[in-house]
DNA sequence: AGTAATAGTAACATTTGGGTAACCACTTTA
DNA sequence: TAAAGTGGTTACCCAAATGTTACTATTACT
């Protein structure tokens, strides 16, 4: 017997799991979402993500950027000034993880208020 | 300077970011959200969870399944028939994750359908 | 009597994610 | 002239996450 969701639209439970590897699989690690989440407040430059991920590293910040770009969630923009400026923003595709990134981030508010509510 | 976001309610990014952090430390790990996800459905035993959950193992259930019910997200209902039943159930705390799950699957559907469209 | 299902647990092996530190080329500033 | 910042890359290593296999006790089915 399939287990079928009751809300439209009708969808079955395996399918629901295997959107959610599908998900997981491009957001995985880390770091990947809150880098998502920190560009949609502004582009940002290598040395300035490196900053306001607090804790990331630079051998990670690298990784996980270009496997972003390589996912087309952002675009790596070279600005040709001397220094050369490396300007990292969402692109539009990343622009449709904006409900996912608000959802995590929404629930993660509400969860740590309800955790100090207990004490 | 701190970035926060222009539409309300305002947040910094770091905020944003420790929040996005605080969730995916309950969520962590490959199977949590989508076993949470499967009980959305309906409740379900740890067999048929074993079946549903496809790919993951015995242990990995189990573990997970302990994890989620001290963060309260499920419940484990012992029914005393012969053999005894063991039911799984999504608990009112973990209804709160509604928003987040679908939120993760609906971006897993359309990202589906947009790598397809590529070829 | 033997097999299979339920609901797990334990021991061991393996994978891989992520951290650290060193290094590079280029440019600006002290 | 030397230090420090930008934008990275590379090699090395460890701990945690996950997989595999075997095993448990109980009950039901054939």
């Amino acid at each position: 017997m399939e287990i079928v969701e009751k809300t439209s639209p009708l969808i079955t439970c395996s399918q629901k799991i295997r959107a959610i590897h599908d998900t997981m699989d491009v957001l995985s690690g880390k770091w990947k979402i809150s880098i998502i989440a920190c560009l949609f407040f502004q582009p940002l430059r290598y040395s300035e993500l490196l900053r306001e991920v607090q804790g990331i590293s630079g051998k990670m910040l690298s990784r996980e950027l270009k496997d972003l770009e390589m996912n087309n969630l952002i675009h790596r923009r070279v600005i040709d000034a001397k220094p050369v400026i490396v300007s990292y923003e969402i692109s539009e595709y990343g622009k449709s993880l904006k409900q996912l990134t608000d959802a995590i981030a929404d629930w993660g508010i509400k969860h740590r208020e309800e955790i100090i509510k207990e004490f």
